[in-house]
DNA sequence: TTAGTCAATATTGTTGACAATATGACCACT
DNA sequence: AGTGGTCATATTGTCAACAATATTGACTAA
């Protein structure tokens, strides 16, 4: 997942990515201690390239290390997850901004193809937690890269989704707004197809606003803690 | 630099440091390949920690490295500074709104002294660059971190402030126009002090709007290249 | 002369052993 | 009984040797 185009897949990037996902799944609690050797049995690893990834995922906010004291991963409350969203709002925005003035009409095309398979998925599986998730994801994925801008795609699609992924897996629950949702990915699709990356950007800060808000009442009505 | 925090300062980070630093001071040249134990006779480090720090530094983009072919500092051209500075326009344009909201009394007091001494170094040494690059950073730094959001922070101080500041390294040249710039981050500093983020939003936007202008504008006159 | 292949080499990736330190229990002392 | 300190232990940080791979150069054939 990490790198794809490179040749060979060191032992570091297998490492990397196993405790990424595990991580995001929730397969490693938050908060526990947790000890080297025991990620190297787990995940078949030797300490040296385990340590490599240890490395990384602290640099990238996924879980913190102290010196001699271990590596625990990390547990955000929700007023962290509500400031993620307004990053995600300014980053996002910026990002469509650029995606409608970028993104080819091939990339267009399949991004309304997307939408629609997404569409299907609600219809046919009532609209099932995972999938939804999956399709909102790949959504917001293919504006970050179409945005055609190098930084803010790695720092979207490599520190801040992975942290957002993390929490809908723990909440184990979706917007629980699926049609609303698509119907707003619908129209910053149309906004990007005219090329108005003024709307886009308008559009998308909206949307990710409207999240926002939809997770905190939620919160704040108990339906689901952190 | 990485974790003042910790009772404990590892050999990695130390690494991380030195070559965070080197990358930045533009000691390690871009493109230039560089292999690990140049590096550790030149650092006295040994492999374990140097490698460890290159993760990190890799997962930050600061450098690059392809399996079995050694690691390059990452040579950026002059659209992608372009788009760092488009990334830095919504980010801390956020930053600051924050900050007017939940900066203390003492913080907004202590960020006006900043730029006193900052307009003194300004009279005194008639603007020296690394000075004013300094106190650029110091302003910067201190609205990112009175933000109170703790991955906004993150992002910024840890990822794209280091680019930034390498590349102001690089071009040795500062923005040109200290007295402005002062000018601008005093009515950023005010629109915080009473608490307007929407104009402080508005006010930093526009103020690293500008900068990115005036690097563009150099750039293509060919005063300075990359 | 040039292109391609093959092997030698140097560099990176990995592993296991060693040293340093934080944690936790136990004991003495107040 | 509570608190403070000390010591044993287990875990992490570090190091040096080994294995795997990309690069470089020479050599051969077209």
């Amino acid at each position: 997942m990490t790198e794809l185009l490179s040749t060979t897949y060191t032992r570091a990037d297998e490492a990397f990515d196993c405790l990424q996902t595990a991580i995001v799944k929730g397969e490693l609690a938050p908060g526990e201690k947790i000890g080297e050797l025991e990620l190297c049995s787990r995940f078949n690893l030797t300490r040296g390239p385990l340590r490599e990834a240890l490395g990384r995922l602290e640099s990238r906010g996924l879980l913190v290390r102290r010196p001699h004291a271990g590596v625990k991963v990390v547990s955000v409350s929700a007023s962290e997850l509500m400031e993620l969203y307004r990053i995600r709002e300014v980053m996002e925005g910026l990002a469509a901004r650029q995606a409608a003035e970028r993104m080819t009409d091939q990339e267009i095309a399949d991004l309304r193809a997307t939408l629609d398979t997404h569409e299907r998925m609600i219809d046919e599986a009532q609209g099932q937690a995972y999938y939804q998730a999956e399709g909102d994801y790949d959504f917001h994925h293919r504006i970050a890269t179409g945005s055609r801008n190098t930084k803010l795609a790695q720092m979207l699609l490599g520190d801040l989704y992975y942290m957002v992924r993390m929490y809908r897996y723990r909440l184990s629950t979706s917007t629980g707004r699926p049609q609303r949702a698509l119907g707003e990915h619908r129209r910053i699709v149309e906004a990007i197809a005219q090329r108005d990356g003024e709307l886009a950007e308008f559009l998308m800060k909206r949307h990710i606003n409207a999240a926002r808000q939809n997770i905190e009442k939620k919160i704040q009505e108990g339906e689901i803690s952190i």
